[in-house]
RNA sequence: UGGGGCGUAGACAAAUGGCAAGUCAGGAGACUUUGGAUCUCCCAUUUGGAGGUUCGAAUCCUCCCGCCCCAGCCA
């Protein structure tokens, strides 16, 4: 069982409603929810929570969830971004079976609805520009004033409707607005438009329509012809409710019930479309996908898994309050994943040459390695030994700090899985003083496995067989910003300045065991005591990319900060 | 100064008038052939504040304070 089933009790007040609608009898016991993207960019980790919630809700009732493409604005919407949307959703898990809908199957519905308001003289067509039509709006403390244009007849109204979706009007001359109330305190119940003129090419419907409907007017009616039970939104539509209950009940349609819930916002990064369309165009990163996005395609790339993404999804709960989620949050489950299921390798980033001078010249031992710790089953791997290897440059210090138990001269370390060796002498570079490579001995009785090889050192290397190595490229990823909420405008009223200069590090000249000759775009592996790393989708030919997951927790980084900090 | 929401630990988040859950972060320790993982313990005498009701209040009432959203022919 794993910690997603273990938590299937969790609740939260979304669930609490729907289960007490269910007792009360309503819908005739069924759930129905839905996740209707706007087709305009690309999926995050803050829509994750949404899909989550609607596909878990529906699955955890025994319902069913749609996708549904909110599209009805034809200037900001392409049909390659329902592409990746629907890419996005599968990976996540999410199965909408045949229900994949689109707002704009409705807009032939949707204008005969439209039609029966309109005769109803409950909705009107104006006259008045958009400007106009701002300032009768009135503001926040004062009520608006009614439009010249609210009283005409429903003989009049029809006509001109007719002829604004017949293409006789220009852009913006005319539109169709419900007949409310202009003195609400609610901005959204003073008449508020329902279908404006757009001449334009639409990703689905082509040239058959230049009106195209509001979201206040498609989104409800779309959920109320798909039988939705619970429609399920972000907080700021909360002030949109009165508006959705009331085009339903003057259609006299089914009535799905509109809850909302708070939207998730994570330290170190940002979440909105603005922002995160900004980093792509002024190129602070290398497109949606760049591994440092909080996109779910540059999570997928950084080797984020599908299941960790779920799981942090259960855990932040659903509440209405603003929330910003620490991103450690998110690391932890992705660890916590990966730990399970992470074949063990070793590869060295930085490498420094040492040389076992009592190891025979040409002699190649094949040690016998277990590929994941956490899962015996997993069974093992062979890595071959030799007389010259590759250590961590930063696994040596010719002074060691205290609790520093790594190699240092006349001081002994554990190679994982092979021999204990000591280091004898250092060989530096007579010019400039580097440190060129490491002389030591191994102790043959000490090979892992073997009865007396159990003494006890305090520090573990890993390590990787000169001759045998494998040339990688390695990308360090970091979080993008240095700040907490680079989104808050207060925090960070210019974004480039909150940008961590080191979110990408490119290592070209690391070394890794030979047994990832046969690797694959998207394979993923722990990096022995460095971290968790995953192949790139982009793989050159006859080259190695590894990509940066999140590291191990790190103990000794935490001490030798704390030592520092004194 | 209109309307709609929200305030529980550093970050999330439970509690539905009856002893303030859990998770992450943080701290201490055990164990360890990954300084990983795992395990143990600590981390809110108090729920934005002040009054009130009650045997008993995070929860009910009153007032106050703070924060978020709304004036697109965007969603």
């Amino acid at each position: 069982m794993n910690s997603e089933s273990k938590r299937a009790a969790a609740t939260d007040f979304v669930r609490e409603i729907i289960a007490e609608d269910l007792r009360a009898g309503k819908n005739n016991g069924s759930v129905h929810t839905r996740f209707p993207p706007e087709p305009n960019g690309y999926l995050h980790i803050g829509h994750a929570k949404s899909i989550c919630l609607n596909f878990g809700v529906a699955a955890e009732f025994n319902g069913l969830c749609n996708l549904r493409f909110d599209d009805t604005n034809p200037v900001k919407e392409e049909s390659e971004y329902t592409a990746s949307i629907k890419e996005d959703v599968r990976w996540l898990g999410y199965d909408w079976g045949d229900r994949e809908y689109y707002a704009s199957d409705y807009f032939e519905l949707l204008y005969e609805y439209a039609v029966r308001l309109i005769k109803a003289g409950k909705a009107y067509v104006d006259d008045l520009n958009a400007d106009e039509i701002r300032q009768y709006r009135g503001t926040l403390t004062e009520p608006g004033r009614e439009s010249p244009y609210r009283n005409r007849t429903a003989e009049e109204n029809l006509d001109l409707f007719e002829r604004m979706r017949a293409g006789e009007f220009e852009d913006g001359s005319r539109v169709l607005r419900a007949r409310i109330d202009m003195m609400s305190g609610n901005l959204n119940m003073r008449d508020p438009v329902m279908y404006r003129i757009i001449h334009e090419e639409h990703h689905r419907t082509g040239n058959k329509w230049c009106i195209y409907p509001m979201y206040d007017w498609a989104h409800g009616q779309s959920d109320s012809i798909e039988g939705i039970t619970h429609s399920l939104c972000t907080l700021e539509f909360e002030d949109h409710r009165p508006l959705y209950n009331w085009f339903i009940e003057q259609l006299g349609i089914h009535q799905p019930r509109q809850i909302e819930f708070a939207r998730l916002n994570l330290s170190y990064t940002v979440l909105s479309k603005r922002r995160l369309i900004q980093l792509v165009r002024e190129g602070h990163v290398d497109g949606w996908d760049d591994p440092r996005m909080p996109t779910i395609s540059g999570l997928r790339r950084r080797g984020y898994t599908p299941e960790s993404i779920r799981d942090f999804c259960g855990r932040i709960g659903v509440a209405k309050s603003n929330s910003t989620v620490d991103i450690e949050l998110l690391e932890h489950c992705l660890r916590e994943d990966l730990n399970r299921c992470a074949p063990r390798v070793m590869a060295v980033l930085h490498p420094l040459r040492i040389v076992i001078e009592n190891y025979p010249e040409g002699k190649v031992e094949e040690l016998e390695a277990e590929i994941n710790p956490e899962e015996p089953g997993a069974g093992s791997r062979k890595i071959p030994f030799s007389r010259e290897l590759y250590i961590e440059r930063d696994d040596f210090r010719e002074e060691s700090p205290k609790k520093f138990f790594r190699l240092a001269p006349g001081r002994e370390v554990r190679l994982k899985h092979a021999y204990i060796i000591k280091c004898e002498h250092v060989v530096k570079d007579t010019e400039t003083g580097e440190i060129v490579e490491l002389l030591c001995t191994y102790d043959p009785g000490t090979k892992s496995g073997a009865p007396q090889a159990n003494r006890k050192i305090k520090g573990t290397l890993h390590w990787v067989s000169v001759k045998h190595a494998l040339n990688a490229e390695v990308r360090l990823y970091d979080r993008l910003f240095i700040k907490e909420n680079p989104g808050d405008e207060k925090e960070c009223p210019d974004m480039k300045s909150c940008l961590n200069p080191d979110s990408i590090e490119i290592l070209r000249d690391c070394k890794v065991e030979p047994g990832l000759s046969n690797v694959r775009p998207g394979d993923f592996f722990q990096f022995l005591r460095i971290g968790y790393f995953c192949v790139d989708k982009d793989l050159p030919d006859e080259k190695l990319v590894f990509n940066r997951t999140v590291t191990l927790r790190d103990t000794w980084a935490k001490i030798e900060k704390k030592q520092k900090g004194r």
